[in-house]
DNA sequence: AACCTTGACAACCGCGTATGA
DNA sequence: TTCATACGCGGTTGTCAAGGT
């Protein structure tokens, strides 16, 4: 028996976002919270997949993302997270406060990838490309062995497990941690050693530690632990008065302000799309 | 000015996995 | 334990703007 599509494809729109459907969204999510995208579409009065709507939700209007270009130390974080975890985006995002994996990924695609290889190193193993050419069949059979393969060997999958009981934001600051560390930067295989290094004591104090604005009087999501920024549950806050909070950790940097001033949803999403567009030039 | 190419990002697709009946 | 369903992830494709010819 085959899997069902996750929704008609009949009458389903594709192709980008409208501003009016931005808002539809938005709106409802407002109201309703993150629940049942599949469900989602049709309360919400749209005609998209559930899967889309969560893409688009993610991706683009959640109301903590940040904008623009990754920062240099941000990118640095990517290529050493990377260098660990392999093609987890998802992973790599969760350590990088208000990043989606999309966008991680899509920049890794179009300005690490071509970085790398013109410092001179494979952005697939990590390994400086001229290493790789002059090494033998064999040797690199045995280095494949041990890199990981596409991220994945033995500690990182321990990590993976640990991921299950804690938040990796807690893994982070633990011996297993520094251990890790230390036997993926242990040789020559890795420049990132350095960098890593040299980030250890800023970066990951900034980014991988939880920085989050403690919130009094208002309940605590774990759920969103992994972005850095404890948000308290939709389902918790009819009134949602936890979105001003954002206020104070610059959330009119990101033109989230506009979704709940309730003046002109319509102008609002233009601007938030402009400002989006204004960002990236 | 028109067309072509390239780069960047948004969005889609299909599969694996988690979850609940 | 099995099966159906929904969600999340990663790879791929589509779209559009900018630059080049």
């Amino acid at each position: 028996m085959g899997r069902q599509p996750c929704c008609d494809k009949l009458g389903v729109k594709k192709g980008p976002w409208t501003a009016e459907e931005d808002k539809k969204l938005i709106n409802f999510i407002l109201t309703n919270g993150q629940c049942c995208w599949r469900a989602v579409p049709k309360l919400a009065g749209l005609r998209r997949c559930g899967k889309s709507c969560r893409l688009r939700w993610t991706n683009y209007l959640r109301p903590d993302l940040k904008r623009g270009l990754l920062t240099q130390a941000e990118e640095q974080l990517v290529i050493d997270l990377h260098a660990r975890l392999g093609n987890r985006w998802s992973k790599i995002a969760a350590r990088l406060p208000g990043r989606t994996d999309n966008e991680i990924k899509n920049h890794w695609n179009t300005h690490i990838k071509k970085k790398l290889l013109k410092m001179g190193i494979d952005p697939v193993t990590h390994v400086p490309l001229n290493k790789k050419e002059s090494s033998s069949p064999e040797d690199q059979k045995n280095l494949q062995q041990q890199e990981p393969k596409e991220g994945n060997n033995g500690d990182l999958n321990s990590e993976e497990n640990n991921s299950n009981s804690s938040s990796p934001t807690e893994n982070s600051s633990s011996g297993e941690e520094s251990l890790l560390l230390d036997s993926i930067c242990s040789d020559d295989s890795l420049m990132m050693d350095n960098l890593w290094m040299d980030h250890e004591n800023t970066l990951v104090d900034a980014l991988l530690w939880d920085t989050t604005p403690k919130v009094e009087g208002t309940n605590t999501n774990t759920n969103n632990v992994d972005m850095g920024l404890t948000v308290p549950s939709w389902e918790d806050n009819n009134n949602y008065a936890w979105l001003l909070d954002f206020e104070d950790i610059g959330v009119h940097d990101f033109g989230f302000n506009y979704c709940f001033n309730e003046i002109d949803h319509s102008n609002a999403m233009q601007t938030i799309g402009s400002e989006r567009k204004g960002s990236l030039a």
